[in-house]
DNA sequence: GATGAATGAGTGTTCATTCAT
DNA sequence: GATGAATGAACACTCATTCAT
């Protein structure tokens, strides 16, 4: 049956440690030998896995694109009610906080990667479509039921994810300004307030 | 006596060409070789300038900083009517583009950089400062006259200044989405609705 | 598993050829660049098995005094007449050359480095007191077996460990003067002379 | 009158500081702009002054085989008693302290240099040439007058210097082990012992 | 699968030096 | 006399990578 490969151990593994790194001395600082330090193993082995570290960057963008996916928005089809779900949909926005499943760092470092290379742009704007197109159909949901009263639901998707994103960044530029409990009221009331408006 | 100085001249030089490189390359590809030359100049003489790279990136986040901080919101304070006053915050706000002024990649590569060294980070928490706290008074200011509805204008500019930090993020992400002046439209009467609502 | 080390043959080698370039260009003109090309390798190579210059240089040092003090003073014990012993004794001290085993000015250069640097220090210092030790201990039996007459052997052979050291660095200033057999009489008859004397 | 030049002040002083740095970094780490900037001068300056870095080397090395032909041994003429004036010659020598007037570490340094440096070494050969035709101008003196007995008085000349030097330099390896009064004391006697026996 | 040998380009920085002011 | 501009070679060292074992 021949040798069981390593890889679906060995290529996470290595993606852990690359992102730890990464954490720790920037993009700029990790290099394949001090990952490969950090995992106590042959630099040469990193490239067994990944070829060259362009596949390993990729590799971890992947990963990082993944993980956020599968967090970002569960699915709210469960609650029948429509004034519950946008309740749900609203909790679930308000607690959203990019970086609990990716680092803050780690996660702009990649993004102004996308700046330059078209396909890790790609995965970006995939990523926010997605959201995007989620939070979308939730708001154009709400509004047939009569519970907000929005005509563009793209652009209040938009905005609001906006308004996530930039709470989130500014979350570590003035860490001291609030707890997280006034913060979730306050995107709560934010959003419902310009969802109910004539904003949009 | 003695030669007369050109570091006037040539640190900006410097910057600016560093600040290009990185801007096509990732601060990770910018290397004091490859900025020396593309202004054609020998490697050792940026080091002249600069004696080591570390100062060379001080000095950028110097000069973006205070690229930002002159630029973002203007005095106010010539327009008496406060409702002129206001409408002119609005307006300046609508527009606030970041990356009028210094390039989205290099702000963020620079930010977080921000996150692991703690100069830097003082640096952009200041300049966040100085933004949030200059557009609090206004949001003051317009409150005491009656434009609009705030008991905590603190936490109304931190959330103005995420919106608009957010927005111009996404704007990258998804730039095919809006124009410019329906983005300014949107934030624009965002703003005021919030204001004018009971969140703060 | 793995690739065999061939450290055990590639660092000798290495100290060897770092040894040979001190000779020629000196202790601050034998650079890892000016090595590895005599070697026909990449400087890097150096690197690889010595991570730093400074471990290069310490392996180097180590490698001296390991030569030193294995070829210096060997064991007279086989000899069972302590008159013979001793005339073995004198026999080997007025033969010693010090650069016998080590070129004259990497021995000196090293030594310089030992007057900054402690554990290089130590090095040599540890050296001499093994050699003085040693000699000590011979002194110490022909004088009690009436070969020789002296009080103080450890002043004794600190002051033949001087004579032999001076006589052995002013062979360069001077080195036409005399040739090695009257050294040796000489040298012989001096050792001979005072520690029959009454100077210790 | 023109402008009085500085070249005699400075060139010292320059030379002097080159020392210095030698003292706390080795010969291979005392570099043009070390030396400037501890003299808080500009590099080019000391260029000015010796043209290139050999000739200040150059420099320093006459100015220390200067700074030690000028101390070591004085003239004895004045005494006219020949037994004072052998007491005289023994007493300096006995004193003699190699790095009283130059330090041991650059001696060494600029001697190894010697090895490579047919000039320099050169200078070194004078040195001790004149160091031993002096003290063997002494040793004839004093045989001649039957106060020592010595058939070979260059011989003779040459051991003690080597011993001086050998004894000087022990000192550093050693230190601990004697009082500068025993070591006077010792050296002394047994000059005085071999001097008065048959070895030369 | 994993290690180590080996390379060559590249890193930031220091070096001695020349020349203009 | 003294400074600073500017250079180009060299420095120790790190990088990603290839290949042999």
């Amino acid at each position: 049956m021949g040798r069981k490969s390593k890889a679906n151990v060995r290529r996470p593994e290595i993606l852990s440690h690359f992102y730890d790194v990464i954490i720790e001395e920037g993009f700029e600082g990790a290099s394949i030998a001090k990952i490969a330090k950090r995992m106590k193993v042959n630099p040469s082995l990193l490239i067994h896995y990944f070829s060259t570290k362009e596949a390993m960057v990729s590799g971890l963008i992947e990963y990082i694109i993944a993980t956020y996916s599968n967090q970002l928005l569960p699915d709210f089809s469960r609650e029948n009610d429509p004034a519950m779900r946008w309740e749900d949909v609203l909790e679930v926005i308000s607690r959203l906080n990019w970086d609990m499943f990716v680092n803050h760092a780690v996660y702009y470092n990649c993004y102004t990667l996308g700046l330059r290379d078209p396909e890790v742009r790609r995965q970006f704007v995939a990523l926010y479509e997605t959201l995007a197109s989620r939070l979308m159909l939730e708001i154009e949901f709400a509004s047939q039921n009569g519970i907000i009263s929005v005509r563009d639901p793209q652009k209040a998707s938009d905005m609001i994810i906006s308004l996530l994103e930039g709470a989130n960044f500014y979350q570590y530029v003035r860490p001291q300004e609030w707890t997280l409990e006034q913060r979730r009221e306050l995107i709560r009331s934010i959003v419902s307030t310009i969802l109910k408006s004539d904003c949009f």
